[in-house]
RNA sequence: CGGGGUGUAGCGCAGUCCGGUUAGCGCACCUGCUUUGGGAGCAGGGGGUCGUGGGUUCAAAUCCCGCUACCCCGACCA
């Protein structure tokens, strides 16, 4: 049977699984022979363009430009800032020869030992180093400044363990990189970003999001400050979606750039850099699909509407062809993209289960009796929900479902994290609720060790010290921990 | 790197304990007919170095030894 193929594993029974089979049988990506890569299949990647579109529309909107620096690294490069290599020397892959030779018996090609380079080459696992040095040669005077660059790029990074679109060891993300010559600049900037990131989450993907900071243990390697994007997931865990590092004068300081300022004195530049990746397809699919799969919103999806036409004979085919030819026009007309798929090689039923395993968000059908009565039966993949509409103005009908659509996703996602998100005030009553998942606001001392301690025994990590936060929320408390002073609570969670 | 598991057709698996006809099943694929308002039915067909190297045996997918790949749990995860 043809169903026991496509159905997928219930979301209660194995939330890993069903993730999992969701990726994979909805036609986004698969594994890649090579351990830990993925290919991303056409249905995937058009969501993925979708998202890389509006992003760098919003980019160029606040003043950005895009360039292309190098995939290789001098490994000496890294070593430049103790912090960065700290936090990436452990997962990098590295090019050490290049030339390959016939092996001598015969057994197939081998490097060449006589290749070796000089200086080993690294596959960039963020290009904060080759962007630095070469704002090196950009940047002479406050003149030069700011700039404001981004890219969109592969980046490799040698995980232990990977999932599909979570954790991969190469990923697709852009990575913004900007220098300034003042330290509230680009702090500013760092922030700005953010609430691009913010922004792009609620309203195009329907994914609430919290924004804040990190806790020092939790920055990003050679960062002074990190601002963070946290979702929620369906199964409690929180998701980081989006960061905004401010990074100081910390990689001016390493790769040596600095500017003359107005009054002719030399100072160091100040840098931000923020980056999403092809993770946020994981966040899309986690926050709003279900076990008939994916539920993606209009603003992001391919196909927004799709039409499946019902028919006994060839004849009965064309006039559903004709009928149907004009509502294509007119939604089209008004900026839909629609799909109308009278292939005749798969029978209706099994278009139905397919469309809604890819998550399209309305669906039409016309068959003999619609055709007989002027209508359509229509479906919206959110609740489900079947009604049978006339074909007059039905083209309004739609457009005003795909918005209620994006918005009932997003609500019913906003809904989920705030009844997952609780107060906790005692060390035992944390443990207990960690289990449950969701968010948790309690006190902390601001201590890394605390930190630490609380992540060994839970699992559990600051996710973020938010930036909007309720009264309560910013009155100083204890540590529940250790007792000590707390200025306020911050936001705990288990996380991919 | 530690613990567990799996490798048999494109995919998912049975067969292995207890060696013995021509290695099976479901899905997918191809052909034909009938179908089409929620994952079609029937008939016929194609597709296999049983992960790999060695050993035991009259005989190995099956037993023994080595190697290897992948998956799960842990360590790791800006």
């Amino acid at each position: 049977m043809a169903k026991e193929l496509k159905e997928l594993t219930k979301r209660s029974e194995n939330y890993s699984q069903w993730y999992n089979d969701l990726v994979v049988k909805a036609d986004l990506a698969e594994q890649s022979p090579v351990r830990g890569c993925m290919v991303i299949k056409p249905y995937g990647y058009a969501i993925w363009e979708k998202m890389q579109r509006v992003l760098d529309d919003m980019f160029k909107a606040t003043g950005h430009v895009n360039a292309y620096f190098p995939l290789l690294i001098p490994k000496s490069y890294l070593s430049r800032e103790a912090e960065h290599v700290e936090g990436f020397a452990k997962e990098c892959a590295v090019v050490t020869h290049y030339r390959l030779k016939n092996a001598e018996d015969g057994s197939g090609v081998i490097v060449d030992p006589a290749a070796k380079l000089e200086e080993e080459l690294i596959i960039r696992p963020t290009s904060e180093t080759i962007i630095w040095s070469t704002y090196k040669n950009w940047i002479r005077s406050y003149r030069d400044l700011p700039i404001l660059c981004n890219q969109w790029a592969n980046v490799m990074r040698w995980e232990m363990r990977t999932r599909l679109f979570l954790r991969t060891a190469e990923f697709l993300w852009q990575e913004g990189h900007t220098a300034h010559a003042t330290r509230e600049e680009a702090e500013a900037e760092a922030q700005k970003m953010l609430h691009v990131y913010a922004d792009f989450a609620e309203n195009y993907m329907a994914v609430p999001v919290v924004k804040g900071v990190k806790s020092a243990n939790e920055r990003f390697a050679g960062a002074l400050d990190t601002y963070t994007i946290e979702a929620l997931m369906q199964d409690g865990k929180a998701l980081q979606s989006g960061t905004s590092h401010f990074l100081g004068q910390n990689f001016a300081k390493a790769f040596d750039v600095q500017f003359v300022d107005q009054d002719n004195k030399l100072d160091y530049v100040w840098a931000t850099s923020w980056g999403v990746s092809t993770r946020l397809m994981g966040a899309l699919i986690m926050s709003h699909s279900d076990d008939n799969g994916l539920v993606l919103p209009p603003k992001l999806a391919p196909i927004q509407v799709v039409i499946v036409p019902i028919y006994k004979s060839n004849e009965q085919l064309k006039l559903i062809d004709a009928k149907v030819a004009g509502i294509v026009d007119r939604l089209r007309a008004l900026g839909i993209t629609v799909k109308y798929d009278n292939a005749d090689n798969k029978r209706p039923g099994f278009k139905f289960a397919d469309y809604e395993l890819k998550g399209v968000p309305v669906r039409l059908v016309m068959g003999a009796r619609d055709l007989e009565n002027n209508t359509m039966e229509i479906m919206r993949r959110d609740t489900l929900e079947k009604h049978t509409v006339s074909c007059e103005g039905i083209e309004e009908y739609v457009k005003n479902l795909l918005d209620d659509i994006q918005a009932n996703i997003y609500k019913k996602a906003l809904d989920f994290r705030q009844t997952h998100t609780v107060k906790v005030d005692t060390w035992d009553e944390f443990k207990a609720q960690i289990e449950k998942g969701g968010f948790i606001l309690a006190h902390w001392d601001g201590t890394t060790e605390t930190e630490e301690r609380i992540k060994d025994e839970t699992k559990a990590t600051i996710r973020c010290i938010p930036f909007d936060a309720d009264e309560e929320s910013l009155t100083p408390g204890t540590d529940m921990l250790t007792g000590k002073p707390s200025a306020r609570r911050v936001l705990f969670a288990r996380a991919y």
